[in-house]
DNA sequence: AGTCGACATATACGTCGTAAATGAACACCA
DNA sequence: TGGTGTTCATTTACGACGTATATGTCGACT
C-alpha cells in the first residue's frame, strides 16, 4: 500500500517534491545541520532520510554505513575549518607559531557553530585508524607537520609539537563546550548552576568556584596555552 | 512458558545460581568489564544483564537510563583514579605542582587500564551539566581546585589553571589513546599503519611522519606539557 | 524501441532502550 | 501464625533503530 505511490508517479525527473537530487554533500551538510539543531543522539538514518525527502535506505548510496556517516561529520567539519582558513585574511605571511595559532583559532570558530560535532572528534579518534580517516582531516595534520618541518624542527620535534598542538587543542574545545547550566533559565548565576545540588561540606572549594568556572576561556586562553606549550 | 522456572523456584534466597545478589557497584564493575572487552558499542542492557545473570529490566533500579549508566562507568573511572592515588606511596608531602603531577600521573595510568572510557569523559562532560554529576567525578576537580587554592593562587588564577590542567590531561589521554594501526598484524611499521591508502602526493609530511607518529608520549610527555602549562 | 546502469523505495529482521504489569521472597507486626 | 507491605527481579510489549535484500523507476545510450 504506498501511500503516495499518486505523487510519486507525479513527479519527474530530479524532482522528488521540493527536493533536489541527493549527494553526499547534500547529505553530510544536512546531517550536520540536524546534528547543530538536535545533537548527536538527534541523528538518526531515518530522520535523516526524512529531512532530506527520502528513505532511509537511500543514503547508504552516499554513506555505507552509520558510522561512516559519523565520520562524514567530521570530514565537513575540517572541510569547513579549511575553508575558514582560506577566508582568513591574516593569512599574509606570518610565521609558523602565527600560522599555527591561526589553525587553531579558525578551529576554535567553527567548534562554536558546531559544539554537538566536537565529541564525534575525539570518539572517531579513538576508533579509526589513521589510514582511514577523511582525507580532510588528515590534511589538518599534514598542514601542522609541513609548518614545523619547515620551521627546521627535527622529526622527533615535530612529532611532539604535533602532538602538543592536537592534545590542547582538542581538550580545550572540550573543557570549553562543556556542559554547565543544570537550569539556563535561572537568572541568578549560582542557581543556574545548581550549586544547591553540590554538598557544601565536600565540595567547598568547588562550590566557591563554580561561578567563576563558567566562565569561557575564550581564544585567548586558547592561544596563551598553546604558546606556552610549543615553548 | 517460563522456560527456566523449574531452575528459578530451586533458588534460595541470595542465591540466583552462580551469581550474588545485584548492587549498585556490581552492575559498575561489571559494566566496566564488558567495556574493557567489547568497547562502549558492546554495552548494552540486555547483555550487561546477561553478564549479571540477571534481565536487563532489573539493571534499572541500579540506574534510571542507560545515558545514567555512562555516567556510572565515568564515576567507576574516577573511583578507581582515587583509590590509585591513595596507594600511591609518593603521598608523602609534595608542592602542589609535584600534587597535580601526581593526579595527572595517575589518571594516565587508569585511562590506559580503561581506555575505552576515557571518549566518555569527553562526551558526558558535555551533555551533563556540572552539577549533576557523579560525585568521585567532581571530587577530581575539588582536589585540583584545592591544591591552587592552598598555593595561594587567586580564584581567577585558580580558574585559568584548573582550565589548563583539565584540557590538557583530556586532550592528552585522547590523543594518546588514538588508533593509529590500520593491520595490527602486520610486522613492516609502514604497512601496519595502512601509509599505502594515504596518498602520497597530498600528504608528504604526514606520510613520512607517520611511522614516529605512532609512538607514545607517555608519562614524560604529559607532565612536561603540564609544567609547560602551569608555568 | 530496447537495454542498461544509476538511483531510490519497499519490505523485513534482529537489536536496542524502556514503560507497565506481574510475581516471588523477605521483614515485620497482629 | 498468618496477613501485609517492601524490596527486588521477571514478563511482556512497544516503538525506534541500523541495515540486508529485493524490487521498482527513471534517464541515457545504442
Amino acid at each position: 500500500m504506498p501511500k503516495e505511490s499518486g505523487e510519486g508517479r507525479a513527479r519527474r525527473a530530479g524532482d522528488r517534491g521540493r527536493y533536489g537530487r541527493l549527494s553526499r554533500e547534500r547529505v553530510l551538510a544536512t546531517a550536520l545541520e540536524v546534528v547543530d539543531r538536535d545533537g548527536l543522539s538527534g541523528l538518526s538514518m531515518r530522520k535523516l532520510g526524512v529531512e532530506l525527502g527520502v528513505e532511509a535506505m537511500a543514503l547508504y548510496r552516499y554513506a555505507p554505513s552509520k558510522d561512516a556517516l559519523l565520520d562524514g561529520l567530521v570530514e565537513a567539519f575540517c572541510q569547513e575549518l579549511h575553508e575558514d582558513l582560506e577566508r582568513d585574511p591574516a593569512s599574509e605571511r606570518a610565521d609558523w607559531r602565527g600560522e599555527l595559532r591561526r589553525v587553531a583559532l579558525a578551529t576554535y570558530r567553527v567548534a562554536l557553530r558546531h559544539p554537538h560535532v566536537v565529541p564525534l572528534l575525539a570518539t572517531r579518534l579513538l576508533s579509526t585508524p589513521m589510514a582511514r580517516r577523511p582525507l580532510p582531516v588528515l590534511r589538518v595534520d599534514e598542514r601542522v607537520l609541513a609548518l614545523l618541518h619547515e620551521a627546521g624542527r627535527s622529526e622527533h620535534e615535530a612529532v611532539e609539537a604535533h602532538r602538543c598542538f592536537t592534545a590542547w587543542l582538542l581538550g580545550y574545545l572540550l573543557v570549553e563546550l562543556r556542559a554547565m547550566d543544570d537550569d539556563p533559565n535561572e537568572p541568578d548565576p549560582a542557581f543556574r548552576l545548581g550549586l544547591h545540588r553540590v554538598p557544601a561540606a565536600e565540595l567547598p572549594r568547588l562550590r566557591a568556584t563554580a561561578v567563576a568556572m563558567a566562565g569561557r576561556g575564550g581564544p585567548e586562553g586558547l592561544v596563551a596555552g598553546l604558546d606556552a606549550l610549543l615553548g
